[in-house]
DNA sequence: CTACATGCAAACCCTTTGCAGGCTG
DNA sequence: CAGCCTGCAAAGGGTTTGCATGTAG
């Protein structure tokens, strides 16, 4: 793996958020300003099919990559404020085992995003 | 609501399957020879903002639009041939109760998928 | 020398938008 | 006439790709 594609990973390791590609590229730039979007975008596809990091469709209108918790898991997102929180849940594991039975499926992911309005919008 | 919008809402009210925009365009294009897609597009975003369909992304590239349940259900989409499961199931319900207590957000819809392999393409 | 990595720009694809003409009431 | 509905074409935005150059082993 070259130095920059360690530093995309870096990047999104290092970070709490869940970046874009765009947000990856910024904060890459500072340390090699020559790296282009289109290698973002090379090296996110390829951590995802290497299973370093995690793609994830928060209905922003673009792709978020979370490299912290690679199994999937749900989100919470705020549809005033666009705040995400990510849930720490189980009873979906064992959602998907039940299912397999049920329906023969070998279920490989899944993802799980709840979409309502967080505590500090609900007061204005 | 005009007859061009009737057809469209009835295209996506008479099919099991999830439809995408282009499908929905080619289906109503009979009975509307003249109907163009921007329309289509006009259209589901209306009926959506309605309430009447639902707008899904099954990670095919494209929205797809289901009209029989408006409420939100779990998806279960093989990656191998594109086939889509709906599931009944009313455990993640709860879990949208259990979420709002623990986290004070006031959840609005959730959107759970669940992708794997499907029986047959297993035997493959 | 072979293979892979990179930057640039163009291409892609689905979707949205601007606009002028039509239709309705 | 006011206001919405329509089709067309163009624009839009995130993502992907082709290609020539650069780099490493």
């Amino acid at each position: 793996m070259t130095p920059q594609r360690m530093a995309v990973l870096k990047v999104i390791i290092d970070n709490e958020e869940h970046l874009t590609a765009e947000q990856v590229y910024g904060r890459v730039k500072p340390d090699f300003p020559m790296i282009s979007l289109a290698t973002v975008y090379k090296t996110l596809s390829m951590l995802k099919e290497m299973g370093e990091i995690l793609e994830l469709d928060l209905h922003t209108g673009c792709k978020h990559y979370d490299g912290h918790r690679i199994f999937s898991h749900p989100h919470l997102i705020c549809t005033e404020c666009g705040a995400v929180v990510d849930i720490e849940e189980h009873d979906l594991s064992n959602l998907s085992q039940d299912m397999e039975k049920s329906t023969g499926f070998e279920i490989t992911k899944f993802q799980a995003n709840f979409f309502g309005i967080c505590p500090q919008c609900q007061k204005h």
